[in-house]
DNA sequence: TAGTCCATGTAAGATGTTACATGATTCA
DNA sequence: TGAATCATGTAACATCTTACATGGACTA
């Protein structure tokens, strides 16, 4: 996973929820599954066994919920060790490795940021990235330009979707800077 | 993995690669750690493993390559069988669930198109793809609208960044359809 | 000759997938 | 009362990560 902490991105995504507000197992798994735009897995097979896991490491804790109605379910909270624990996280620096095969998680780590460290760090990030997509999306043309001529049709069309997904996001942290700007 | 076979997306990656020249474990590591663009791990417990399991499948066979100078080296080919459950892997329908978790595997599917399936079958994978981003993206907007006002500044922007990725895609697949009807 | 690149592999451990299992509650 | 949904879990299995290991060939 290169997450350079032990902890997975699903844990990380599980992690970032529960510090908001408390969740339950079966929540976080309708989370997953109805929500577009999250690419994580809603099996019970991956979810309890993390939540489990987090909760081992002191980074949530889950409360028995006697609501009169429903089933008793279990409620996480995250505990300030593990807020801290991704504030870590989302605080650190954005590297090559990041933009080039980590773009979900650093836009995870993007999405809570209002809420756990402020408008001002968001604003930080996204200088940040915008800075790293300038300096990498140059390589990718670099590359296009080289090997063009030599691959097929079908090959250099698929090259040239993920260079436009990364003119588009850079397009994107552009904005974003733009709209944080504004509101400040 | 849901690939519906049992294959992964890094034995897939590797499959389509040997299938249009032989390749050693080693020439394969190098060509996902130098080239940009791919999401796979260059690490020999990822690669060597995976080959020896699509060798045992009988999808691709390994000759020593006795090249008089550099130490010796096992090149692996592509058998009839293994360009066949490659072809076979390709030609599946899109579906939601790939457009949704999956896009990846979809470009890896047509970066390889034009050698092993044919430009036809090129230009139709992107006419479906268009088809169905043109029936997914609306619904993302959806979403966006019904939780807009309920949502952190950078918990939407994150949400907006996934789809200008797929508007992005989605143009991209107009683009493509050009380039092949140009070229037909 | 020392360091780097070529080249292939293994071992331990963690995680995720698929499938199965259970029982309560709600609603038709 | 039967089906769907709520809710949590386990077991077997495959795969991937990280780290270690080996040895030949090239080059400064």
């Amino acid at each position: 996973m290169v997450n350079r902490s032990s902890t997975t991105t699903l844990a990380f995504a599980l992690l970032g929820l529960i510090s908001q507000k408390p969740y339950s197992g079966y929540d976080l798994r309708k989370f997953f599954s109805s929500t577009p735009m999250t690419s994580f897995s809603d099996s019970p097979g991956a979810i309890y066994p993390a939540l489990r896991r987090l909760e081992r490491r002191g980074l949530i804790r889950g409360r028995v919920d006697a609501g009169k109605d429903r089933r008793k379910r279990r409620l996480f909270e995250a505990t300030p060790r593990g807020r801290a624990e991704f504030r870590r996280w989302q605080l650190q620096p954005i590297t090559r490795d990041d933009v080039v095969h980590h773009v979900d998680s650093l836009m995870l780590r993007f999405a809570f940021m209002d809420e756990s460290v402020g408008r001002a760090i968001a604003l930080r990030f996204l200088k940040a990235l915008h800075k790293e997509l300038a300096s990498y999306i140059p390589t990718l043309h670099q590359y296009l330009k080289a090997n063009r001529s030599a691959m097929p049709l079908s090959g250099r069309l698929a090259l040239e979707s993920g260079i436009l997904g990364y003119e588009s996001l850079f397009r994107w942290t552009k904005a974003a800077i733009a709209a944080y700007q504004k509101e400040n």
